[in-house]
DNA sequence: TTTTAGTCGACTGCCTACAGCATACCGTCC
DNA sequence: GGACGGTATGCTGTAGGCAGTCGACTAAAA
């Protein structure tokens, strides 16, 4: 037997390499911009960043660009990187496609999805459901991630996995504050999900998903209602306040 | 009046600027691919697209990162850009989600397209059939792109539109053998789904663009049957032969 | 006081250079 | 004859540096 067919499994492969500087760099501004560390509109220097992180400019520009195709932050030519801001409408409209991708992608895994498919996700499920009764939201919302990534997995369809994932990390960015008004509610409907994927019904699993995903957006736009919006902090050029050098 | 509010139309603005080297040779490497000149699973190496771009390294690099989270090349930590092997069952999962977006994109037009929006479709489906009666291939299938783009546009949810668009630079790239096979009937759907939209029949609009992009997808995938898969050409690092210094 | 031209500063975009690494080749040992 | 280790090669990843450009600030004119 080969080595490199002893591991069936997918992740089993693969040392933890420290991977390329640009992915690390990618992963740092990411938490920084969730964390709110970087608030929207900001513009982000290269040459600050890159001191922050301890890199050269290059890394941090790659990682940027990359962060724009995923709606991280906005690029503009000649002007530089500013984070995105997002308002309530792009909010509703991602969150839109999101329960479109989600509940398509749930409708193949309840097709599709073997024994041990279920298995993981009543692991995933149960975590959370430990999560939320210990208050932890932070890992909820990561338990709940996952839980969504596995469910698009599942699908079969890698293309659409791709996508949802990419649609999720998005979503997480404003997922945070309504995890904790959700609750445990979210998790029930993850169970009688989890039941309709096992029993292989593709439009109740369906219906569920999309119900599921449309408390969310409900949920989240309740929450934002309330919070006025900001007064609109138009992307512009930050210029570090002229040194008064004698004075 | 202000200057900037004289152009209502959206593409009067914006001088067509010299771009970033970046874009440029974004452009000519996706053209580089669709034309065949680079074939799939072919190494990318910097040095080389640079030198025949006669830019630097350095945007080469930053152009093939930004394909890459497109779908055109996969990038190998460590061992560089591969131009991405197309197989059967991506393409088929490819179109799966085209036709998930665009049949959602189809709904929501029918409800939000007002009378300019189909009158632009309408203009946009009399140049597709011209370029299909004059056997102009390549104007058909970019009239096709712009149309869809359209539909997706006129959706009223950017984010849809953005992934929509996505997914179809990435379709367009095996699409062009298919339309010469579909021919004009490609056509006549498109002219009943502006009806459908005109009509603001939510559920015929979002019928007959499923049929529609299912039938495209049929009819690539019969197209693909025909031909048998390459050898598997493994992505494997070029080595230019070593120079034969002395023999 | 409002508008307009001019200047300065800083940041982006691009190029060049270097270090590390992965692969292919080749000789040697079992 | 096949496997293993050494060596060479050329590519990637990263750093640093320079020129162009955009915006902000200041001062002068209407």
């Amino acid at each position: 037997m080969l080595l490199s067919d002893q591991a069936g499994q997918t992740a089993a492969a693969k040392i933890p390499r420290p991977a390329t500087l640009r992915e690390s760099v990618i992963e740092a501004i990411q938490e920084l911009i969730v964390s709110g560390q970087l608030k929207p509109g900001q513009h982000l220097v290269e040459s600050e960043l890159a001191e922050l992180l301890g890199v050269s400019r290059q890394p941090v520009r790659e990682a940027l660009q990359q962060l724009s195709g995923e709606g991280w932050v906005d690029l503009h030519p000649g002007q530089g990187a500013f984070v995105h801001v997002p308002t309530l409408e792009e909010a509703d409209q991602l969150l839109a496609v999101r329960t479109l991708l989600e509940t398509e992608s749930a409708r193949l895994a309840a097709g599709h999805a073997g024994e041990d498919g279920v298995k993981r996700l009543r692991a995933l499920c149960a975590r959370g459901i430990a999560a939320v009764q210990s208050d932890d939201v932070d890992a909820a919302v990561a338990t709940n991630s996952e839980l969504h990534a596995l469910v698009t997995d599942l699908s079969g369809n890698k293309v659409l996995a791709e996508l949802a994932a990419q649609v999720a990390r998005r979503v997480r960015w404003y997922h945070t504050p309504v995890a904790r008004q959700r609750g445990m509610a979210s998790w029930d409907e993850h169970t009688s999900l989890i039941d309709a994927i096992e029993a292989g019904d593709e439009q109740r699993a369906a219906k569920i998903m999309r119900d599921h995903t449309e408390h969310t957006r409900a949920s989240y736009m309740e929450q934002r209602e309330n919070e006025p919006a900001e007064p609109a902090p138009k992307p512009v050029r930050r210029r570090r306040p002229r040194t008064p050098s004698a004075s």
